[in-house]
DNA sequence: TGTACATCAGTGAACGCGCGTTCACTGATGTAC
DNA sequence: TGTACATCAGTGAACGCGCGTTCACTGATGTAC
């Protein structure tokens, strides 16, 4: 069989050893680049000698450009997922403070970003422009955010918040909108102070534990 | 005199009130279109037909296609740092409870993205890419964390953080990275939560809030 | 108040450059007998 | 173990489309006397 139609997928896959080295290279050459500039701005033909291939080799692989940078996202994503799988494992965290099961997620975040800034840039971009890329983001970010809403309903006894799902909700986008800020400002300053990955690890920690541990009017229900 | 040095302005001013309002009509069209589709996917064709002008009238005022950009960001900055001149003058907010401040600067902002989405979202783009972009929005957003802490810094019995300009930078990062992360949503939906202005200005103001005033371990200075 | 001239403003067809994509071809790998 | 053939993989020059920019021209506004 094989998947040769290429609208329905972003790669035609390899048969030999040797395809797959090619564009294993092209992959990692391309997120190398993206550290230095935009997607749009790179020719294949710079994506191809960064990986010392040739643009036909490229064009037996991808039905077109675009087809790289879907891939290199359905890769990042599959990541993820598996991530969240093991990460958010509630056996994992028995017995773990919540102070410290918040700021390992956040640090281990930070580091993940940290790894491939120019990939995360590149999908600041993309998520605001183009549908496919938003969908598939928005649904690793749905998965994630069930599974730590599960994790708080485990310890509403520690926490303040009520609706669990809104408090995952807006803790996820704390984080994320942080993150995928810091990779679009690279100095590390987005105004006065230029901010570590150190410290920006205690500050979001500390924001998130406040947010769901913060003192709150007590509601009564029916009201 | 006037300034016909294309390389040093973004705008060669106009002369004649009917030129005034032809790059008037090419601004706002421009930031109608961006509700709809990137800058870049925009022609110089598609913007001079939506502003019923024409090519040549556009390079009458413009040196390339980017400066119509530069001069839209260069507006929204002189807006912004003119309303972070009022809106942080301590003498408006005498009195005021904290938390009612912070709520009512969030729903501003909101407000303030809300009416230029687009814009929003091509400049999140920008800053990510075009240094000068990003000098432009850093220079605009260090006036107003240096204005927000020194409104913290009045009122230090209020909240426990002890560094003010790191926490108004913190809280600066938490506002405008979800609001640049929306503007990127339009759907209200980052994960599984679709979340409208009202509940985004409640969470936001009781995580900036909850940062600020959260309970603090109190380290000794000298440890 | 009118005329001549200079400058500002606007028009849109034509140009040309850059880059994504194609294609005719060579070489490498696998398979059948 | 060797030979013939089929398919996979790779090459890079050439093509062609799209879009930013130019330019020769027309019309509008302002000014001098």
């Amino acid at each position: 069989m094989g998947n040769d139609d290429a609208s329905l997928t972003w790669v035609r896959t390899p048969l030999q050893a040797r395809s797959q080295a090619t564009l294993t290279r092209l992959l990692d050459a391309t997120e190398k680049l993206l550290d230095e500039q935009p997607f749009d701005t790179l020719t294949v033909q710079d994506i191809c000698r960064a990986a010392t291939s040739s643009v036909g080799a490229f064009y037996t692989r991808f039905p077109d450009k675009i087809g790289l940078l879907h891939l290199l996202h359905e890769r990042l994503c599959a990541e993820a997922d598996a991530t969240t799988e093991v990460a958010f494992d509630p056996a994992r965290w028995e017995g773990v403070a919540l102070s410290d099961l918040v700021t390992a997620m956040v640090a281990f975040m930070v580091g993940e970003y940290r790894e491939r800034l120019g990939l995360r840039r590149e999908l600041v971009r993309r998520n605001g422009i183009d549908a496919v890329f938003q969908a598939r983001s928005i649904a690793v970010a749905a998965r994630m955010v069930r599974a730590l809403a599960f994790l708080l309903e485990a310890r509403r006894s520690e926490i303040t918040v009520t609706r669990t799902l809104l408090a995952a909700d807006t803790c996820h986008r704390l984080l994320f909108a942080v993150l995928d800020q810091a990779a679009c400002y690279p100095s590390g300053a987005v105004a006065d102070v230029i901010v570590d990955d150190e410290t920006m690890v205690s500050e979001l920690s500390e924001t998130i534990l406040a947010y769901l541990t913060g003192p709150r009017p007590s509601v009564t229900d029916g009201a």
